[in-house]
DNA sequence: TGCGCATATAAGTATATGCCTATATACTAA
DNA sequence: TTAGTATATAGGCATATACTTATATGCGCA
């Protein structure tokens, strides 16, 4: 059994930087459960589409989630190839379940499901 | 046994923003295996004193860490009672120890040991 | 008391962050 | 091709952050 190598403090820095805001902290911890795209996440904080987008990007950048298009939509999910995959699911174990935001989701008829 | 309580999005996002800088997270990650003063920072980040001071107050404010007079020295060290302390911790133990900051120190003598 | 060391606080500044609106791009379907 | 929906990017603005220097406070000891 290897070793495993422990996280830079660089690389790991920067990731709890963007887990430190809380808008950011809530999308990690749905899409821990669910896969979600940027139009959910609008709806579910009530924040302009633009912003969303911006902290879905800051996410993307370092690796610590990963896009799939599907049609329309781009869905986003965590990123198990992330050097920090385990201690953010570590952080995220911690954290109570976010469905209230997807049930909500549903009972308005927004949430998507690209089958 | 009872079930653990989950740690709310806003404490653990507050928690998340201090440790998502360089500075403060190495400096709790020296916490996790030694006490230190603000002064044995002031050497190790080669930063001026106010600097180090602040960084200390965020952390101290939220009750991530806790001091404790000792003559002359505050001696600062993570606090247990943290309602973070875990979350803490698991992220803590997945970066490199960082032990040689101490060493220097030592080399240098200005380990501050109260006894 | 008064000096020296450790730490804290105040105030200022440059940069980073997070939001917005406006606009551009990408895909779907008529 | 054109309209409609989803997403990304650009630019601007207000606030937060992290540093600095100057100064205040707290403790130990002569």
């Amino acid at each position: 059994m290897v070793a495993k190598e422990a996280l830079s403090i660089d690389k790991a820095s920067a990731a709890l930087k963007l887990m430190g805001d809380k808008t950011r902290l809530t999308m990690l911890r749905i899409l821990a459960d669910h896969d979600c795209c940027v139009c959910e996440f609008v709806e579910i904080f009530n924040m302009s589409q633009p912003s969303i987008s911006q902290h879905v990007r800051k996410m993307k950048d370092i690796g610590m989630i990963k896009e799939q298009r599907r049609g329309q939509w781009i869905m986003y999910s965590l990123n198990q190839g992330f050097e920090g995959y385990e201690m953010l699911q570590q952080v995220l174990h911690q954290l109570p379940v976010q469905d209230h935001h997807l049930e909500e989701l549903i009972q308005k008829g927004k949430r998507i499901s690209c089958e």
